[in-house]
RNA sequence: GGUACCUUGGCCGAGUGGCUAGGCACCGGUCUGCAAAACCGGUUACGGCGGUUCGAGUCCGCCAGGUACCUCCA
């Protein structure tokens, strides 16, 4: 079963082994949240595609270091008159401190990656955290003749890096292109060329989040602090840097700018992408304004959203889809995906019934086999859902007596369904409805129970009454065999 | 304008040269007092035109439509 991880790399375009700077150890490296406003949709994305690399190189027996920083220091407002620091114009909307901003969107987006079940990263480096880290790579490349300082900042030389390496082999870009084509923006006259990007920026008088340098009380550049903490965690080299597509340009070509001027080297040997969901097909962005948070998923609250959706819900929704594939929101969608879950979570419960018998008239080994190749294809999870809804059908026909297994079959079977739904693709059974406290559930099994009695005298008038009433209160009623089962649907 | 990518059945979404993806919906069946739920089974497809090939959804070209990046963004 030992089979070869193929990871897409963005630098090659193209799927490659993964093969381990050191046997054993996988060093990951993710972008992170700006903790400036509450989470949507579009961040569920990376951070449920990276957390399955991260479940499966676990388990396929790495150690691994998952670096996710939290990038709270601010980025540039592209429509402020000045450029603004985000965090800060946000604090001063809010008239709070900025660290008290941070703070609250860092709580608000980790209880949205625990409601989604994605592990918390090994390290969560801030990037206010590592401001001196950050000085010292600005050093560094002023060093190297890489930087320039010009009043009080520090702005990287792309012109001159372009001479002795390849700036754009990432994104595919020509540094002539990029020349031709930058737009012109204002206040950039600090720069030599428009290419050049911040490493250090001189904090303008209301700028409130600084800190003091060399050059400068102010706040790193935007680029800066992926490369600097990732250095300094994972090390000069390390194996994969994950993050959404939109950062591909230019903010992980300046990583890689940065590496390449400092330290002499590359320092990611997979660059992994995520793509964009979307919304009536168009990204869904903080900056258009199309995004629904989380919360709102979970609660209903947002007018595109017909209903509340659950985490869980949401995380089968993002798995169904291939991760480098754009993804496009509907209700539909996510209906479909609830009800899919659902059914295969109700298939897993089920294999508890199954009884073994002393022969199999089913291929369990090539189920797993299958679920294996898909993941080591480029993490391809909706394949491996389609397989496991293939064995949803097994299951069921077990339990129907239609197929057999033997006990060791059985074993292996129960092994695939904890493997591959609970610990790879990190799903959960739901948390049981609210509102279904010991009182309520009494009632209604008085009325159900009542309802048995009616329809042992062939009372269908009465029986049905109760059922229908039950119905229209919104509860779902079940016959069972021996009984019945009800559940409140929200 | 530059660069890259995408277009699969009612909806979502895999698949990159020959073999049923899968889910939801729909239809039929089993079960049921009747239902619901559950389960089983089934139908509908590869944007258009041309080319390569014994054979193309899959490779190549052109056309149409769409998206992303080029500016903070997951």
């Amino acid at each position: 079963m030992e089979q070869d991880l193929l990871i897409y790399n963005t630098l090659s375009k193209k799927k490659e082994v993964f093969k381990p700077i050191t046997p054993g150890y996988a060093g990951m490296y993710v972008c992170g949240p700006t903790v400036y406003g509450h989470a949507h949709l579009g961040h569920s994305r990376p951070a449920i595609t990276f957390d399955v690399v991260f479940r499966y190189l676990q388990h396929i027996g790495y150690k691994v270091r998952y670096v996710r920083n939290i990038t709270d220091v601010g980025h540039l407002v592209a429509d402020a008159d000045e450029g603004e620091d985000k965090i800060a114009k946000k604090a001063k909307t809010d008239m709070l401190e900025p660290m008290e901003v941070v703070q609250t969107y860092t709580n608000s987006y980790h209880r949205n990656m625990d409601q989604l079940n994605v592990l918390h990263p090994s390290i969560e480096p801030t990037a206010s955290g590592h401001i001196i880290e950050q000085i010292e790579l600005v050093r560094k490349l002023l060093e190297k003749g890489y930087a320039y300082e010009n009043n009080g900042s520090v702005y990287f030389d792309v012109e001159k890096y372009a001479q002795n390496y390849d700036y754009g082999k990432l994104s595919g870009r020509k540094i002539e292109d990029l020349i031709v084509n930058t737009r012109e923006l204002e206040g950039q006259d600090e720069k030599r060329s428009s290419l050049d990007f911040a490493l250090w920026k001189k904090a303008q008088p209301e700028h409130i989040m600084r800190w003091p340098s060399p050059w400068s009380n102010g706040f790193p550049g935007w680029h800066t602090e992926c490369i600097a903490m990732g250095t300094k965690y994972l090390g000069e080299r390390f194996d994969i840097h994950g993050g959404g597509m939109d950062l591909l340009f230019p903010h992980h070509e300046a990583e890689i700018a940065q590496s390449c001027a400092s330290l002499g080297h590359e320092s990611v040997n997979y660059w992994m992408h995520n793509n964009m969901i979307t919304i009536n097909g168009q990204k869904m962005g903080k900056s258009l304004g199309n995004f629904i948070t989380l919360d709102e998923f979970f609660s209903g609250a947002h007018p595109l959203v017909e209903k509340a959706y659950s985490p869980m819900t949401i995380r089968f929704f993002i798995l169904q889809a291939h991760y480098r594939s754009t993804l496009d929101f509907s209700n539909e969608a996510l209906q479909a995906a609830e009800k899919g879950l659902d059914r295969l979570l109700k298939a897993v419960e089920a294999i508890e019934k199954i009884k073994p018998t002393g022969e199999s008239t089913v291929d369990v080994a090539l189920l797993e086999e299958k679920c294996y190749a898909a993941m080591n294809d480029d993490f391809n999870t909706p394949i491996v859902i389609a397989n496991l809804f293939d064995g949803v059908r097994m299951i069921n026909s077990l339990n129907d007596g239609k197929e057999k297994i033997d006990a060791e079959g059985l074993g292996k079977l129960m092994n695939i369904y904890q493997v591959f739904v609970f610990d790879i693709l990190g799903l959960k059974a739901e948390e049981a409805e609210t509102g279904k406290n010991d009182v309520l559930k009494n009632i209604v099994d008085l009325l159900l129970n009542l309802r048995i009695e009616a329809k042992v005298k062939k009372d269908w008038a009465t029986a049905d009454k109760i059922r229908n009433e039950l119905i229209a209160l919104g509860f779902e009623i079940k016959d069972k065999k021996d009984g019945f089962e009800w559940e409140l649907k929200s």
